[in-house]
DNA sequence: AATACCGACAACCGCAATCCT
DNA sequence: GAGGATTGCGGTTGTCGGTAT
């Protein structure tokens, strides 16, 4: 393993970008395109290594990048997600379009682990030692959220004027395999959780389903659409707000005889499909 | 008002995978 | 096929702003 040079050199810049910095990144790879980033800190005289100008690209000034506000269904996806691969962030951010991968695993990591940890934690003070085995084993499914979670920082992609592609689009424009193989990526590692193994290969994608679609049929989430999630979240929100200490109704869906048949159903749906 | 503490998020680091010659 | 270069990924750390003392 050889490490990019210029991230050892003496001179080279670390801590956070500035506008301007920015700006020559971003008018740079606008006329050169997002690859060679060896070559970006030569030609465009900034004091970053590669890396550092891939990551600045990749994570805030891609056109198309939503920050900030995740909604109860994008958190529902991340953390279904997180269940069945794991922190494959990657794979995760995959099937948002919209969010990096080290948006989803800050954001994971800041607040939905704690979420996590506070719901078992006030269902272990509700529930026999056996009832919460089989509840910790579910998938922790949607969680009431009233995300605190605020960029001040605007995404600098504004800057691209007339440079806007498709997010649908943007990935395999771009040539990069993260996108591109995400389908692939699920059912191998659904098959990887259910049998033995770990590679994937990226060369195989081949799939008919776009990964929205699969995943849709994955989680089923046809059954429990938005409407009705969003409605119990609002319940959620006003339960929570009216009586902080009791039950909310993200712990009362988990206890529930429907969630568990929806459950059951989800992981049935998966093992039918992979 | 000053300081300590904490949470959120941006950025970095090291390694692995993939690509290219 | 070998070896170096490049890119992707996940864990961790650093920085900054807000809040508590």
């Amino acid at each position: 393993m050889v490490r990019p040079p210029c991230c050892d050199e003496v001179g080279i810049k670390k801590g956070p970008w500035t506008p301007e910095e920015d700006a020559v990144l971003i008018s740079y790879i606008q006329e050169h395109g997002p690859r060679n980033w060896r070559s970006v800190p030569i030609h465009t005289g900034l004091m970053r290594c590669s890396k550092s100008c891939r990551l600045r690209w990749t994570n805030y000034l891609r056109p198309g990048i939503k920050r900030g506000n995740f909604t109860p269904h994008e958190e529902k996806m991340i953390i279904h997600l997180q269940t069945l691969l794991g922190n494959r962030w990657a794979a995760i951010a995959s099937y948002l379009p919209q969010r990096t991968d080290n948006d989803i695993k800050n954001y994971w990591n800041t607040h939905l682990k704690k979420k996590i940890m506070k719901y078992r934690t006030t269902i272990d003070s509700y529930m026999t030692p056996s009832d919460t085995t089989t509840i910790h084993q579910a998938v922790p499914s949607f969680l009431h959220a009233s995300s605190t979670y605020a960029s001040s920082t605007e995404n600098i992609s504004r800057l691209l004027k007339d440079w806007m592609t498709p997010v649908a689009d943007s990935n395999g424009a771009n040539g990069t395999s993260a996108g591109a193989c995400t389908g692939t990526i699920l059912k191998q590692e659904a098959q990887e959780n259910m049998t033995v193994g770990n590679n994937y290969d990226h060369s195989a994608c081949n799939v008919a389903l776009s990964p929205q679609e699969q995943l849709d049929s994955l989680l089923s989430f046809e059954d429990w659409d938005n409407s009705s999630a969003d409605a119990a979240f609002d319940e959620s929100n006003q339960s929570i707000e009216s009586n902080e200490g009791s039950l909310s109704l993200f712990e009362t869906w988990l206890l529930d005889e429907t969630a568990e048949k929806m459950q059951g159903r989800l992981i049935e749906d998966w093992q039918q499909q992979y």
